[in-house]
DNA sequence: ATCTATGCAAACTTTTTGCAGGTGC
DNA sequence: GCACCTGCAAAAAGTTTGCATAGAT
């Protein structure tokens, strides 16, 4: 009963609150990664960790700088960009993977796989849960020898604003109406 | 039977034979699309369309603008970066979806949707075929509003080359052995 | 005391843009 | 001939690195 298709929306920062057990529990993770090979587990580190878990989903580095700064906490951009690889090494963040310009993370943990459904035409993500088929996936890895780690499941399309925009658009080109980004099979 | 699962491995330039009908269609779809808008489909990027096709899997831009430097046709920086775009909107590309640094492409059309199976050691892709869950896809799709135009479904892991590796470091770190990337459930 | 961490600013890399001249229709 | 297209070079944007100082054990 836990293996039918699962959807949360989820947009925009969920803000855990900072007390959940989870961010100490991440807290605990980064710092046996970080001691296990002689770094030290700083204040700044841990205002970045927690920054990183309250935003919910998937985010911007920048708009993590941007947290930062705001909340008046220390960790320049300098720092951000050399703590985010060693959360993901430590296995508590993840690069998201968004049709994109600019690198994104998300959680890597505290949620089940979350997957991507993107707007092509406003880029809002709305994120669902996807785990029916973790058995076949982990099929197509062992295929290929690969130990699998984690997946990403991301479905582009139109959200329902931009389908209606594309409709009565100021589009005054050809006669058709829906010219720009409609794509019949080639 | 058709709607198992189905792998292919496809990596590096598979190179469609140039005067596949492929190309010829993408031509005629782009040349619409140009024209459609008051553009115009020049030699310049008829040459990029043509070695976008050649470029079987997905490719990093840099690479397409080797290719066309390598053959001696024109189609400069500038030019490839203005011109991807337009052929995304013609839906003939897509932006690929790879764990990421630097912005991708691969062909939307011509093939099947294709996955990627990317090692977190090394960056090796694999593709393969996953057609199964289109349904359950669509689905997920309408209960947001969507229209579905495409999807990518991407499994990350540790190749089998990277799984030795794992196992004979030059790791003189922790006692525990691969202590690198190994992210036991939080 | 020693070795790591941080912030700043400079360097780099990737992508975008302005502009003078070339090209297609 | 009028627009659009192209390449170059300069500018932006995003990311990384060197270095002097601050911080942790």
């Amino acid at each position: 009963m836990r293996h039918s298709l699962n959807d949360a929306v989820s947009q925009g920062a969920l803000a855990a609150s900072p007390d959940e057990p989870a961010v100490g529990q991440a807290l605990a993770r980064f710092e046996r990664h970080l001691v296990s090979r002689g770094l030290r587990l700083t204040s700044v580190r841990r205002a970045i960790l927690t920054a990183v878990l309250e935003r919910a989903g998937h985010f911007p580095i920048e708009d993590l700088i941007a947290d930062l700064k705001r909340r008046g906490i220390r960790g320049s951009k300098a720092t951000v960009y050399r703590t985010l690889p060693m959360l993901t090494e430590a296995g508590i963040l993840q690069q998201a993977v968004i049709t994109g310009d600019m690198r994104s993370y998300e959680a890597a943990v505290g949620r089940e796989h979350h997957d991507h459904l993107v707007c092509l035409g406003c880029g809002k993500v709305v994120e669902f849960e996807f785990e029916a088929f973790e058995i076949l996936q982990r099929e197509i890895a062992a295929r290929h020898g690969f130990r699998l780690e984690g997946h990403h499941h991301q479905l582009v399309g139109r959200c329902p604003e931009c389908q209606r925009k594309e409709l009565a658009p100021a589009a005054p080109l050809s006669e058709g109406g829906a010219s720009r980004t409609q794509h019949p099979p080639i």
